[in-house]
DNA sequence: TCACAGGTTCGAACAGCATTCGAGAACCGT
DNA sequence: ACGGTTCTCGAATGCTGTTCGAACCTGTGA
């Protein structure tokens, strides 16, 4: 990759970190902390968007491998016994809530990308993102070991639960401060975490 | 509230289903809907982010007043004794649900929103709608008296938790049926509502 | 009937935006 | 050293939301 479009991407990072809105990103801004021109954005990219995306796509890996950290954690201090379902949960959901709160983590780029992805103009460039799942099926192996009676669907509808409450947390806290008279102290990652370990661990209890 | 205002909500509300990217959205555009200057806009509302949030508001009036009916019907039908939990969880959810698989329903008015509000630079247009939990009071009432070993923190939070699970399925519709190997069907709302009252009951379950 | 004030309409104008374009510079295998 | 590809850059294009001042209604008091 050119030299040129590395320093697009590294100051499309750094600025989507510094940034509170989405609209406050634009190409001008980017090439000037770049020190390109505005038109290197279109030659190396395509589009403001897509660099964008490409920016997202080197951020989204970190933090898959912490993931993937978190769970191998889990399952050594288990072994040789399966790991603790709560241990497999909070790998799942634990790094976004911790990056979300963390203000020198690079989770904004993450929570700006999936607000350009709603419903974007150009869907296809999200594509790989939002539909590769890969980093889910090691999990994916983990719950069925420990809930053996849920089908793999019912498996994966059940993660994507998590992932939902896992993005209310991240991306509503006003909200659910509110909705809980700002007795949750969702400012500390620990505390966000036990909490949504403790609503999703029964969704995988034995059925009757 | 002055005639040409009605006729640019009208066209802004009629322009937000058909429209699948906000950037699509243009003062320009709804003007010419309503038969009225883009400039009428800005007027009428001070800027398009509030005339957007305006018909938002007309939108959700409707969606909460369906909830409310769903609500009452589940109360009804048991009455005197109190509702089923299955009954009250679909009343929160199930609304928003249906809307969204309704191609004829405005729920693309609020996904827009929604989509706005997170990247807009006044926050404070939409305290209003995000702040506002009115509408969920009488949930908590209810909620209240199926697990009154829950506190009421605790019942707003499985409440945050249930419409964290609403916008996953609301909104990421491919995830979902990626994660599920395509073998739920969520195109179809009562198998959508019935999925997540499956993964939501449990979490009103008494502890131990 | 007139005069006037306030609210409303409207089109032109402004500043900002992403992206395109064409000309030139830099690089690289031969 | 040459020829062709890749890259750089600033100007230009056609969008955007919003502002502005003049014109236009509409109702009121004299």
């Amino acid at each position: 990759m050119n030299q040129t479009a590395i320093r697009l991407i590294d100051a499309c990072e750094q600025l989507l970190c510094e940034i509170d809105h989405i609209e406050q990103m634009t190409a001008r801004r980017i090439a000037q902390v770049a020190g390109t021109p505005p038109s290197a954005v279109a030659y190396h990219f395509g589009s403001q968007e897509q660099l964008i995306v490409t920016t997202a796509e080197r951020v989204y890996k970190r933090l898959n491998a912490e993931r993937l950290t978190m769970l191998n954690k889990a399952v050594q201090d288990a072994a040789p016994e399966p790991p603790a379902l709560e241990g497999v949960i909070a790998a799942l959901i634990g790094p976004s809530v911790r990056w979300s709160l963390d203000p020198g983590s690079r989770y904004p780029v993450l929570r700006h990308m999936t607000t350009l992805a709603q419903r974007s103009g150009h869907p296809e460039l999200y594509s790989n993102l939002i539909e590769s799942i890969e980093h889910h099926r090691v999990f994916m192996f983990y719950f069925r070991s420990l809930a053996p009676w849920l089908s793999e669907a019912e498996i994966g509808w059940r993660i994507s639960c998590a992932l939902g409450i896992r993005s209310q947390v991240t991306r509503n806290r006003r909200r659910n401060e509110v909705l809980t008279s700002h007795t949750i102290d969702f400012s500390d990652a620990d505390t966000v975490i036990a909490h949504i370990v403790a609503v999703v661990a029964p969704m995988f209890c034995r059925p009757g």
